[in-house]
DNA sequence: ACCATATATAGATAATTATCTATATATGGT
DNA sequence: ACCATATATAGATAATTATCTATATATGGT
């Protein structure tokens, strides 16, 4: 046998001879049989070439060339065995990376949970994506992340989604617009006023623009803004009125109201989605488990919609 | 499969498939198949449990998991190497130990050898041991030691001698003795005078009363002393005569005469001896193999025998 | 001198490996 | 759009390994 065709099996067997001092006692620890450590011995010393045991006198003794030997061995098991931990904590989720996609809203709430699971898994590394709807959309086409955030899925086969948190949809106006002092506002009443609208690739506004074609309605002074920081400052210093998700506005709002629309707020939620065809980094399902767990201590009750633990039992599924 | 049936040569499959980033170029430099190769990667990255590669629009690159089993297999492979390096070392008498037992004698001419080799081969742990014929013999006996230098080696089946150097046994006297004074000396002018003689278990002893059984004689006068020196001391000092080996005298040697005693010197050589029934260390073979190269450069031309290549090829037949 | 214990050897077998040839399947560049 | 190149897969096979049970052979201690 040559020396390349040794197997960390065989290296083990030895250090644990060498270690116990015998041959009977290896076996036992390794349950095998005692002829089965004995042939091992004979195949390695015969693979090295040279005698790795001098019996003189009963004991047997270490040659050289052993003792060597058993160096070589405790380096190189001990140096696998690390390897194997690294192997150990990347499967349990506590190493490696994975990266997840957000559409632009949700950056107003996920950090509250991202944070808390990076200071508990310091040894994961996690890239962050932000973009609108549509650029999200294309990053998920093209298979660029693990782990995806929408308010709508796409529906296709391949894909996994799970709602997590609610999103609604609220109008927004300036604190003292007249609208604002009203117990309801119709329809009808916006409409006539200036909206603020994000551009055309933002989930916000497609879901608002199908609601009020659920309505068979349509606004008539628009005005796009980039963000929906923007969007806020706009409404606040008297722009228009705007749709925004709930989450955007801070728990205090001084100078924006948030108008009792009829029909308002528009419902949503916000989905964790994965896609069946790409494997999971063990890290991201890691996280999906944190979340699972963590969302109630993470973000306020009253948008809870906790459903995570169901993509990953699909997850499973999919994956066995 | 599993880690531990992991061998060296798959490991070095996988980092020259990594070094040169390609499959088939890997195959080429290992002189396999491509799809030997292939082959190897997917049942390596099936032990490991993780996807080794990924492949992004056409080049292959290496996962995270892919990296750290490469710097794990570079570690090892590359402390095996080392172990590797030992070996060959070893195996090419650059490096190990052997003992080697003298007789008395010897040591007086040995060390002329033994300094230079030793000089030339640092990494070698040699051991001389020194004693009279009887304890070498007994040595050898229990196999302690892998050289040994006789002059009249055990006749066993199992051992190799050859010769290297001869031994001329002389009658030495006080320079002022009237003996020394004359062009010959008969054997019985010489049993006249008080003899100084090693103990019994002596090699020289023995060989002296062996030639002067052989002539039908026996001395009367003996006195025994513990070693050649101090033999050569008491003669110098008028004690009386002795027999030793001409080697036990300095190139030049005031105070004693050697006597031209009919029949004298008696000549004896000196042997390597090996025993076949051991195994010969890689070290001694190189030692022996030394000797038969440098004698001549290390000893005195008129004493030379060198018949110890021959020695070394018995020993590769025994071997075989 | 014998007995208990440890080790080695013989003989057997199921599983695995290492390797090949032939062929299918990407993939990148003109 | 096609062709050259690279990679993966299928199917085959000889060799090797890992392991066992049964048994022979040391060896050290009373």
């Amino acid at each position: 046998m040559n020396l390349r065709h040794l197997t960390f099996r065989l290296l083990e067997v030895y250090v644990t001879v060498v270690r116990t001092g015998s041959v009977t006692a290896a076996a036992r620890q390794l349950h095998l049989t005692q002829p089965t450590v004995s042939q091992q011995l004979k195949r390695l010393a015969e693979t090295v070439g040279e005698p790795l045991f001098v019996a003189h006198s009963g004991a047997t003794d270490l040659t050289d060339t052993g003792r060597e030997l058993y160096r070589a061995a405790l380096d190189v098991t001990g140096r696998f065995a690390d390897f194997q931990d690294y192997l150990t904590e990347l499967q349990g989720g506590q190493r490696g990376r994975f990266s997840i996609a957000l559409v632009n809203t949700a950056q107003y709430v996920l950090p509250r949970l991202l944070g808390p699971y990076s200071q508990a898994f310091p040894d994961v590394d996690m890239t962050v994506e932000i973009g609108n709807r549509q650029e999200v959309l294309e990053r998920f086409e093209r298979q660029l992340d693990d782990i995806y955030v929408f308010s709508h899925p796409p529906s296709l086969e391949q894909v996994h989604a799970a709602r997590f948190l609610r999103n609604p949809l609220v109008m927004i106006a300036p604190a003292q617009h007249p609208l604002a002092q009203q117990k309801e506002v119709r329809l009808a009443e916006i409409l006539q006023e200036r909206l603020l609208l994000r551009e055309p690739g933002s989930a916000t506004r497609m879901l608002f623009e199908s609601w009020l074609q659920g309505q068979g309605a349509q606004w008539s002074h628009g005005l796009q803004m980039a963000s929906n920081g923007a969007i806020r400052v706009g409404v606040a210093s008297g722009m228009g009125l705007a749709v925004v998700s709930r989450h955007v506005l801070p728990d205090r709002h001084p100078g924006i109201a948030i108008l009792p629309v009829q029909g308002f707020p528009i419902e949503s939620h916000w989905h964790f989605i994965i896609r069946r065809d790409r494997r999971l980094p063990h890290a991201a399902r890691g996280f999906l488990e944190y979340a699972a767990g963590s969302l109630e201590q993470c973000l306020p009750a009253e948008y809870l919609c906790n459903e995570v633990s169901e993509l990953f039992s699909q997850t499973m599924a999919g994956t066995a």
